[in-house]
DNA sequence: GAGTGGTCTAGACCACCAA
DNA sequence: TGGTGGTCTAGACCACTCT
């Protein structure tokens, strides 16, 4: 990096990865580095920027920039005793899985082809908020086809359709009683910088990237009973999986 | 938003998701927009630069600001036929996977946490560039114990500490052959905005995270045969499971 | 009130790309 | 060569936090 801002940022990244600055540390003021440096304060902000875009630091008014502290919790996976709610994957004693919007809707092409389902086709949409350790760590969209809800509705005898029926937090469990069993699901993690509505809600500072889950989940009859997308926030979570290497039958 | 700059962000921001502007499509210059705000030069660059950074536009010196294209390809473990390599995982025969560094290495105490063995045990370290279609889309660096490798050269007589042994490419296959049958494989996945070195060496556009997969592989008798830690570029690949959500034996 | 970071201006010069 | 974005300055005023 040529530019002076870039050999400040050098500078003060090699100094927070180098540990001379620890988490919760502040760095030195605009001012201070303005004179250490002899550059207009615009340069130092820029410099400043990067390294909050690179998610090392936070700049706080009135505070001074924060050298930032990172440690995302794992959820997990276990094949041997698989988990099944939000709940369930968290030790955390604090974590809640909040029900925010639930009602009927029409799937989108995008959702109709995870399911199966012609364009258009109703389906229960249900928004939820899964937090721990105060604050909002994922949002969980989900999608579930008619005929499902509609079995769960009978047989179980909850509305999924009604964001305030709480018998509905282990779906799963549900799915079972109703005859759809989940027995496979499919997940797809990417990652790309949240929307600005995706950090207001869950209180990402800036240069926190999200973990985007795409899942859906298939009965013992192969019938596709669920599809979801998580946008879980990148500085509190990841996920984990443990996979078999050997074809299945084989195990 | 209630700055001048955010408001000119969203304006565009909307433009974007609404699809005035398609991928591959300039926004309109600078000083157009200068103009049409009646804002100074860095109010239209604190803007552009906020879309930037949530990964919507790509500005290019000399041409002009352009919208982003978005097409992540997939990697899927499938239970029934696990892909083993990386280019066994890419439909795409311009898939590659080049061994950049290989040798004897003292494990650090994270490594050797993860490989069971003690803080500065030996080990072979291994670091490769995967691509696809042109550019390197994951940063792999792996770590095997010292047995492992030493019954690796003993059996089929392969040196995993030379990085242009091409005999190399299919590890998983070797360790079968020395006795290490690899059997189960632990992954786990967050993410994180790129160090500017690996943005170099990746070449990713500002904006794009990385997914950063670590692994943990054992082998028939519950030992652990290698480790990795995989920085993936988030704007070219995801990363996809398919898992049995019924206790193991049950299946 | 003192000190922090946040926004904005007007102008300058530089680096890069395409015609 | 003309137009694009990239960097940098000097100065101003604002919003926020802490004591």
């Amino acid at each position: 990096m040529h530019t002076k801002y870039g050999r400040i940022a050098d500078d003060l990244r090699e100094a927070i990865l180098g540990g001379r600055y620890k988490a919760g540390d502040k760095l030195p003021p605009i001012p201070d580095l303005m004179r250490s440096y002899d550059v207009a304060r615009d340069t130092v902000r820029d410099a400043i920027g990067a390294l909050t875009h690179e998610g090392l630091v936070t700049p706080l008014r009135g505070v001074g920039t924060v050298v930032r502290e990172i440690t995302p919790v794992a959820l997990a996976y276990d094949p041997k005793a698989p988990a099944r709610t939000w709940t369930q994957q968290n030790s955390d004693p604090s974590a809640a899985d909040v029900v925010v919007e639930a009602g009927w809707d029409e799937a989108d092409p995008d959702i109709a082809e995870r399911l199966g389902l012609a364009a258009g086709a109703r389906v229960v949409r249900r928004l939820r908020h899964q937090s721990r350790g105060g604050g909002i760590a994922q949002l969980h969209e989900q999608w579930i086809p008619e005929q499902v809800a509609n079995d769960i509705a009978r047989t179980p005898g909850t509305n999924l359709a009604d964001k305030d029926d709480v018998s509905a937090t282990d779906l799963f469990s549900l799915m079972s009683e109703a005859g759809h069993d989940p027995a496979v699901t499919t997940e797809t993690i990417g990652t790309r910088m949240p929307a600005p509505e995706e950090r207001d809600v869950m209180g990402l500072p800036p240069g926190v990237p999200v973990l985007v889950t795409k899942r859906t989940t298939r009965d013992v009859r192969d019938m596709a009973v669920e599809t979801s997308t998580m946008v879980g926030a990148g500085d509190r979570m990841t996920q984990s999986f443990t996979v078999s290497l050997r074809p299945a039958g084989d195990q």
